[in-house]
DNA sequence: CAGACCATTCTGGTATACCGAACTATTACA
DNA sequence: TGTAATAGTTCGGTATACCAGAATGGTCTG
């Protein structure tokens, strides 16, 4: 959906005329780049806007009601974390969705798993009382993401709550530019695993297990153990993703998709 | 120096009125905002801006000649890359340059080994004759590094040369997204590293034998080994640093710096 | 009917004016 | 003299108009 669709509820609709922040955002204290920041962001992980798919400022303009120069900070955004990706020589720049290849899920696996490493070692080498409460607490969210996944909770929840996991012992840490780090990778192997659905449903059970190991790596102060640990977890998902990418294809081209025609008067 | 400093030459000294690109930037394909993003990333890792100052986008504008819209987008990857920070709440907010303290530093310090760590058991896992061509490269690399700090090299060319290795190496066998990630992470240590010179100079011959350890097991193909040797390097590196830290002092506190004070007619 | 030409349009980059929040220093008033 | 009101100023955020390169599709010419 190329992002000017007309059926989607445009969320300020008119809203020209110097609004300045905008209500919602301004009570928050949250500014209209990062409002639509979030907004292409979520489009992006939940595949509303393809890989490969075409992402015009002036489209996102049109569909959101505000002017460029927000849009673009965010489109920019986006861009340096690898979301977006600009194709086409200087003077004929387009972005499109960043696609999802093989390759490029491998990598994005193989660093964020490396991060969660470096996280996990790091959570292992806290203090006992510590470390301790927060293997508790990794414990009980294993608990509620393994009951989850025997109840078949929808999609959305079941990465929700892998996802708390994995953040809770990377923020209890780690410092800031790790935890930054990771934020920002966070979506784009969403992203993948998203897509390719079906190994993250196969392997519930597996993950479970290695979420288990490393609660006990951490519990026990094994920084060398939770490191793997965390690897692995990685590992296999991204051994198990490489599978279903070869059999269902990569999604998105970096091949110029052409441009939306002009329409000429005549 | 508040960036407004008008002894330093002016690129361009009053280019206003479309231009449009440049023209030293149009011939190579670069535009303003990446010329600016340079020029402000080599200010700020040599200290001419240094560690807490502000950064003021009109101050940028009227320093470089560009408009505010090139300026805020260099400053907007600046601030996402760490090397700029904006502080205050919402509807005051100012930009500063990033502090160093010694937290910081040793967590830069401690992802980056981490980092290059995986980027070098990549490059360990390498095919044999690719492997043993790039560690015969590594250890010339490594051998000009050496003389260079025999000779008592400037500053600026030890700098280069060791990063010219690990560049080498991250290189090789890593992902974009890994030598992106290593790219946008360097400038960062790079600035401890400049801030604190005696460290480096010490450690010169300890940082010559660590690269060769790491040369020798991508020779070996050894990639555990490959990894521990890179991150042994940045470890080293960050426990002196840590040292001097505390020894000279943080540079640039987080506190908010009195603004330009408001200067009236009458 | 083929190929060169050209107008129209898209697209991202740039310049600039305005806004509102907040800070500072002066001024007004007690 | 002390304190509060106030006007000038700073500063990032926003809207918008213009630019130039390039692709597209129709038109014109041989």
């Amino acid at each position: 959906m190329p992002a000017s669709a007309p059926g989607r509820a445009k969320p300020r609709p008119h809203a020209k005329k110097r609004l300045s922040p905008d209500a919602r955002a301004a009570a928050v204290g949250i500014d209209n780049v990062t409002t639509v920041y979030y907004e292409l962001l979520a489009s992006i992980i939940s595949g509303q806007l393809p890989p490969g798919s075409r992402v015009a400022e002036r489209a996102v303009v049109a569909h959101t009601g505000l002017s460029r120069t927000p849009v673009r900070s965010a489109l920019h955004r986006l861009q340096q974390e690898g979301l977006v990706a600009s194709v086409g020589r200087a003077g004929d720049q387009r972005l499109i969705v960043t696609p999802l290849t093989g390759d490029d899920g491998r990598e994005v696996f193989l660093v964020e798993g490396h991060l969660e490493g470096l996280a996990a070692s790091e959570a292992a080498a806290l203090p006992a009382d510590q470390r301790k409460q927060l293997a508790r607490r990794l414990r009980e969210l294993n608990r509620e993401f393994s009951a989850a996944a025997r109840a078949k909770a929808p999609q959305a929840r079941l990465f929700a709550l892998d996802f708390r996991f994995h953040e809770t012992f990377v923020e209890a840490a780690s410092g800031p530019r790790l935890v930054a780090l990771h934020r920002s990778l966070r979506p784009q192997s969403e992203r993948y695993a998203r897509l390719y659905v079906s190994v993250l449903l196969d392997q519930l059970p597996t993950s479970v297990k290695e979420h288990n190991a490393i609660a006990a790596a951490i519990d026990k102060g094994n920084s060398a153990a939770a490191q793997r640990a965390a690897e692995k977890n990685w590992q296999s998902a991204a051994g198990r993703l490489a599978k279903v990418i070869v059999a269902q294809g990569e999604r998105g081209g970096w091949y110029l998709q052409p441009r939306t025609p002009a329409r000429h008067k005549s």
